[in-house]
DNA sequence: AATGAATGAGCTTTCATTCAT
DNA sequence: AATGAATGAAAGCTCATTCAT
């Protein structure tokens, strides 16, 4: 961000400028979104929105940052719920709220292009938003012991992609499949049976 | 396509303006390609390139088909050759294919980014492309006796998405990992894993 | 015309890329119909089109002509059946058909526009065409002896002008009122009284 | 317009580009004209043109509407300017001005042929500019208690185009003849003619 | 700190026309 | 005589970004 906001008053337009980029991403594909059509939606000057935002990426990429930390932050939440050795359940958690977030948030399957697309900007593509859930997963799962450093991170690489892969792709091609339940015990059979096996 | 091509001339000239567009795409982001660039590279005029495809959008999916169809037959093949029992040197086999695909062409990366959000043109999205990796896929292995008709099409449907999800992501964020003999061992237990336990 | 036809076939050839032409301006505006348009609806190729007309005005002024000089034909004709005497029937007689052509054929109206934008070409633009019609009505109104040339000239242009822009406007403006009865009486009304008048 | 100007500099820029406008179309035809003309011309960036204008038509039919007012306004002061019994003078003074405004500038003929093809927009059509006139020309001339209210509206209809038609007709074709006396003393019978027989 | 008028490179697309076959 | 693939100038228009106020 070109400017680290101070005032509280400067806080709040940013804030403001993101939700008015949240709210536009839901209705409308990104290539037809300007930044013009943010800051007016936003009721701030064109002027202003680049007082905070050095250029339109940036200004998106602070949006998916925002979103995806909060998914992170709520998946880790839902982790900690359930009993360390529920494994099964653990995984039914996670499965459960990622198709809730994609099915539902088009901003959030919009982002996600833009997010797998653009990477290695000021601290990283999507890397250290996955890695937050990667690390939470693996964590808690206490594998962490029985492999190597390098062997983790794969793990947990495929494990946590995978499941967005999919999920992803449902998400853009099936909605339909997405909200059955087979869909969703077929993706924790798929977790499960992964994380037993490695 | 906008016109069906009837001379010699003009077939050649549609697989010319397909090649430029497939060199270009190696070298820069969709966004930066403009059908400018694509038809002076093709060494054909603007025109030209419109009437045989009548926009952008029509011109690279007509690439991407091209080249997933490609990534298909030979997927076809490789899984043909190795026999029926031997899941996992199958599974290693398709492993391998994906992998260098998405290792090696950025072309195929940036339009698997526009094939996966601009969904329903003369017959529907990612589907029909993915579809044939999936459709032969699942049946080598014989998996369909077992389960109801929609059972296999979510049970397909997730196997080759956790595929391509996680070697998609892969090739974007980290490609030593991607070459690395261990990632193409876990994504062969991940899928064997999946297999024996669905 | 580029070439002169002077076989059956291509006679029969400008013939029918006359037809496709006015087909086409019935249902779409001067500039959406194209040339490639004319000859793929004439089942000709564009190359062959080029032979007889050298460019696309041309060809349409062509079929202008034809379509004004129809309608001149029609209007001697009518003007013929009625006794010489009897002036407003004969004037009933002209603003019944000219509101006919222009109530019912859009082609009409739009080549309207082209032959009142582009003139004198190879024999002068809405001139030649009109003056049909002036002449005609005049020699019938046999109010040539009272009158000077110059004034005659003016006389019946007067006449024949506000009798067109009048009708091309209702058809453009309000198809409605052209249709009515009180719109054709005051044409009538309008015509005998300046003739009279004069 | 697609942004209404709150600045004065804005408010200037727009007339800028409507004087430009007016001057290019002084000097060529409609089709010749493209936007990118006009904002060199009016020293505009061709982005600035378009804050103002959504599109090229929007921009001249702005442009057609401050020309026609301005004729209506005149028109309407001239009509004021003589007596209200003096029908003879009223009918010479408007001929007069229509003349001169036809006569004289181009951009007003190229205009009209715009006006009268494309309509409704913003309120429709030739109509609304045109109907200043009409109305203006009706009440002057006290007609109205004698009809139906029908009849009103086709008699002023046929009174203002008849005497515009010619005189486009005119513009287009024969400066000589519409500058003459002969061809204003003859507008005038006929306006009178009509006027009294109706 | 905020405004919003202005910028202009560059995009996609059209279509009258040519000419080798 | 007829074809139709190829041309390319030029159009309308967008939008990320700047900077004087």
């Amino acid at each position: 961000m070109r400017k680290i906001p101070t005032q509280d008053r400067a806080t709040a337009t940013v804030e403001v400028i993101l939700d008015a980029s949240a709210q536009l991403l839901e209705k409308s594909e990104l290539g037809e979104v300007s930044t013009n059509h943010i800051a007016r939606k936003a009721g701030v000057s064109i002027g202003t929105l680049y007082q905070y935002f050095s250029n339109k990426d940036e200004l998106l990429w602070s949006l998916a940052k925002r979103e995806y930390i909060r998914i992170a932050r709520e998946l880790i939440q839902q982790i900690d719920k359930v009993s360390a050795e529920s494994m099964p359940e653990t995984s039914r958690a996670i499965v459960k709220l990622l198709i809730a977030r994609f099915a539902n948030e088009k901003m959030i399957k919009r982002l996600s292009v833009l997010v797998s697309t653009k990477r290695a900007q000021r601290g990283g593509g999507e890397e250290p938003l996955l890695a937050a859930i990667a690390e939470a997963l693996t964590n808690k799962l206490g594998l962490v012991k029985r492999m190597s450093l390098e062997q983790t991170k794969i793990y947990s690489f495929i494990l946590t992609r995978s499941l967005l892969g999919t999920i992803r792709s449902a998400s853009r091609s099936d909605l339909e499949m997405m909200k059955s339940q087979e869909f969703e015990d077929q993706l924790v059979v798929m977790m499960t049976a992964y994380i037993e096996q490695a």
